[in-house]
RNA sequence: GGUCGCGUAGCUCAGUUGGUUAGAGCACCGCCUUGAUAAGGCGGGGGUCGAUGGUUCAAGUCCAUCCGCGACCA
């Protein structure tokens, strides 16, 4: 950027437009990149740029619209200005920032105040109170509250007039001890009085102003008409011109009102010195005008780009009428219809609209969309037409916006319905439209044209920044064009924090981005990442919570790595089972896992990523990882192939993982997509099957039924009472009798008629299996408490079950296994000798 | 300065309309496992729910004030 400013002095407007659009392209293939690393899906070869001839075309003719419906005027009056941009800006061009100002107090004389009411004891100066001294030069009046009191205070020989709320504070910050009171007077009765300028030979007129408060100052507000909107607006009332001795450059001008000791000198302020400040603080001081002045820190605005503070400027701009044909009101009417996400959402937004002032839309520079407006050299005047406009839109569509540069003026009207009242004289202008308007225009230069798109758009979605820009410039041209807003739902996020909850900015160091982060742990995880945070407030980054990610994303994927593992000789043509006839546990594992469906697609419908990613994130540690692998291992590596309990697990197992894969897919389409593939292919990344053109999962019609709901409700109250039975065998481990839980039996001891002692009596030879145990013998006592007590399970190991048996028995060439091992491999061999 | 939002274990988040002893995952510590192994299991420690005051039989939950952080606005 700084290449260019300085690229700018030296090259003609085509030349700047070139080397613009060659930096914006290296930006464009850059964030390509970028978003197809995060799996971002696109039609990245229709990709919009507001730079194409089409999309340009479609800003001038939404800017027709504006013209046709006279929103659009030219006016001279104050407007952000960036020194070292040298151009115009508007609101959403602005960041406040804290700056170190000059606070001082300046006595204007009144000559001639002796009325009823005022009998100054003393010759009396009105004091006026400013954060800005390089403005005074522009002073034209001096802006009192009608409502508020102003008190004389007296000092040696001089006399003061501040508002009475205000008087302490005026007398302390300005030293004047001793200081006594004389007349009081409501400020509506200084109105036209006349103060004199402090150091220019001119009147400053008293006005009156509803916006003058007692927070600061002295209650007296220095007014210049040409370098602030309010002053601007007092300034109108009362017949002052917009005067603005401040050229473009920044620097005083030489116009003969400006002493000679200012002119030149810049208001630009460089290393938090203000040259004019300080020029404009001697000339007080010499003419015994400066009661104060001392350092004020505050807010103020500075160019979003130069990242200098901007001046206030009078200036002859064009404007949209943001009142004219009831815009605002309509806007705001139209804000009701729109979905906002979080809610507060349309606060901001009104408050944004009810608060702008009219758009000023014309910027001094030579890249963007031109605002194709003519000027008659002779007489000054101004003239834009929307037929003219039209026409230059057309052109641009076929020849780009270059056109209007590389064309003379009598080129560029040449067929054009220019109205007969235009004088012969005119001259194209050089100033471009507000890059608001370019952006605020994507609804209309892509969504209304691409034939798979739709207007309104369904969502837009943009930082919570962007309520006072995007949204809200995309509304104003979408009410103009359209009269209705551009989106049906408008979806904000808060911003990248730290650890500490605190702004990451440049200053700190080395500013982390989600490029550097996908360069360390992959898209996957910071997709994972971002789902996972309530992107509604802040969104907080650091190394330590990205290994919480990790790890998650780890579960993830050893999960399915288990599933697919044991899946490899299933298939489910012909070896499923139907879940009318699943294992107990199976069923268990649908209805999680129709839970974990119901509550992803809530949460995502609900734009709760975080909760879905609690959802899937609890769901593969607590129901896969931590209980249903672990159960079903038995079955699955012991069992005979085809054993109906092994199957049936298989079963479970191909529904959940086709249904858990399609619900991770937004979260890490790179993973599910290689899990899918070896799913189908068997192998990595096949085209032929691709889960991101599934669709959504949805809940079998079998899942849920009456069966199901108490097998779940009887598995749930097994693996609770699992806990109980951990307490003790944790013990056993401690004290090293056992190792693994297989190593033990566990005898239940209770009350037959109690429900959890009948449940498991129910059970039989599973519940060892539930709670991984190499046996679990139960013990009906009537009026007993259930308990539950282990001990290390008699008798030998079977190698190839691992669990513990009275005694081993001979299986041939296998050598010594568990009966029941035994018949696994007789039935699967038919010679086990 | 104004408006809005946030503040629950080391981290990310749950805590329905106020109602048992405040939860989960990850991290941490101890043990086990080695046929999910650059994995897995079990047990455990850890929170005066930002602070203070108030309403109530009862407050993480409602009200007020304050503190911290963030966004927007001046």
């Amino acid at each position: 950027m700084k290449d260019l400013q300085a690229k700018k002095q030296s090259l003609d407007a085509l030349g700047v437009r070139k080397a613009c659009a060659e930096f914006s392209a290296a930006y464009i293939e850059k964030q390509r990149g970028q978003f197809k690393r995060l799996g971002i899906l696109a039609d990245w070869k229709s990709e919009y740029r507001t730079m194409d001839p089409s999309y340009e075309a479609e800003i001038l003719a939404g800017f027709a619209c504006f013209v046709e419906q006279g929103l659009v005027y030219r006016s001279k009056k104050p407007v952000y200005w960036s020194i070292p941009c040298q151009t115009a800006l508007a609101e959403a061009e602005i960041e406040y920032k804290e700056k170190r100002s000059f606070s001082i107090w300046v006595a204007f004389p009144v000559p001639q105040p002796a009325s009823k009411q005022l009998a100054p004891a003393h010759p009396l100066s009105v004091v006026i109170w400013t954060t800005t001294p390089w403005t005074l030069p522009a002073n034209l009046a001096v802006a009192v509250h009608p409502e508020l009191e102003y008190v004389e205070v007296q000092h040696g020989d001089r006399s003061f007039l501040v508002a009475s709320a205000l008087r302490d504070a005026f007398v302390a910050a300005c030293g004047l001890e001793g200081a006594t009171d004389g007349f009081r007077v409501k400020g509506r009765a200084l109105e036209g009085l006349i103060s004199r300028h402090p150091f220019i030979e001119r009147d400053a007129p008293i006005v009156l102003a509803d916006y003058v408060t007692t927070d600061a100052g002295t209650g007296c507000v220095h007014t210049a008409p040409g370098h602030g909107l309010e002053d601007y607006q007092t300034g109108n009332k009362y017949g002052l011109e917009p005067y603005c001795p401040v050229r473009d450059d920044g620097t005083y001008a030489d116009d003969g009102k400006v002493p000679a000791s200012l002119v030149g000198i810049t208001v630009l302020e460089t290393d938090g010195k203000n040259p004019a400040n300080i020029a404009v603080l001697e000339l007080l001081k010499t003419k015994g005008a400066l009661l104060k002045a001392q350092a004020f820190e505050h807010q103020y605005p500075h160019c979003w780009r130069s990242k200098t503070p901007v001046v206030f400027r009078a200036l002859d701009q064009w404007f949209v009428g943001l009142d004219r044909t009831d815009l605002r009101k309509r806007a705001l009417a139209a804000v009701g219809e729109v979905k906002w996400i979080p809610a507060s959402g349309e606060n901001r937004i009104r408050a944004a609209l009810e608060g702008r002032p009219d758009w000023c839309i014309s910027r001094q520079r030579a890249w963007g969309v031109p605002i194709p407006a003519f000027y008659s050299p002779s007489s000054g005047e101004s003239y834009l037409d929307a037929a003219v406009v039209k026409h230059v839109a057309k052109k641009i569509a076929q020849y780009g916006g270059d056109w209007w540069w590389a064309s003379s003026t009598d080129e560029v009207l040449a067929g054009a319905p220019v109205p007969a009242a235009w004088p012969k004289d005119v001259r194209k202008g050089t100033d471009t439209l507000d890059v608001w308007i370019d952006s605020g225009s994507s609804h209309l230069a892509v969504c209304a044209r691409h034939p798979d798109l739709h207007w309104p758009a369904d969502l837009y979605l943009e930082g919570s920044d962007q309520h006072r820009g995007w949204f809200q410039s995309s509304l104003w041209t979408a009410m103009v064009v359209k009269g209705s807003a551009p989106y049906r739902a408008v979806l904000t996020h808060g911003f990248v924090v730290n650890e500490k909850r605190q702004k990451i900015s440049k200053s700190d160091g080395k500013p982390q981005t989600a490029d550097d982060y996908i360069k360390k742990y992959g898209a996957d995880i910071v997709r994972l990442w971002v789902a996972s945070e309530n992107y509604q407030s802040d969104i907080p980054l650091s190394d330590a919570i990205f290994e919480t990610v990790s790890n998650q994303y780890r579960g993830m994927r050893n999960s399915l790595r288990y599933q697919l593992g044991n899946l490899y000789d299933f298939n489910p043509i012909t070896d499923a089972v139907p879940v009318a006839k699943m294992t107990l546990v199976d069923r268990w594992a649908l209805v999680e896992t129709a839970r974990l469906i119901r509550d992803v697609t809530d949460a995502c419908e609900r734009n709760e990523f975080h909760r879905a990613a609690a959802a899937l994130a609890g769901f593969t540690t607590g129901v896969l990882s931590a209980t249903y692998h672990n159960v079903i291992k038995d079955r699955l590596y012991t069992s005979a192939p085809n054993d109906l309990a092994r199957r049936s697990t298989q079963t479970a197992i191909d529904l959940i993982l086709r249904a858990y894969l399609k619900l991770i897919a937004p979260f890490v389409p790179f993973t599910a997509d290689e899990a899918w593939s070896h799913l189908h292919g068997r192998s990595e990344y096949t085209d032929a099957a691709n889960i991101h053109l599934e669709d959504w999962p949805v809940v079998g019609a079998d899942w849920e039924d009456e069966a199901a709901m108490a097998a779940h409700a009887a598995v749930a109250r097994i693996q609770a009472l699992a806990a109980q039975v951990n307490v003790p065998l944790e013990k056993l481990r401690q004290d090293k009798q056992i190792g693994q839980s297989l190593e033990a039996v566990v005898i239940v001891t209770g009350d037959p008629a109690e429900p959890d002692f009948a449940l498991l009596s129910q059970q039989g030879t599973a519940l060892a299996e539930f709670w991984i145990l190499s046996g679990v013998k139960l013990v009906p006592q009537a009026g007993v408490p259930l308990s539950f007590a282990v001990e290390k399970a008699p008798g030998v190991r079977c190698p190839r079950s691992w669990r513990w048996v009275p005694e081993l028995v001979n299986a041939g060439r296998f050598g010594m296994v568990s009966p029941r091992c035994r018949d696994v491999l007789a039935a699967k061999y038919s010679n086990l000798s």
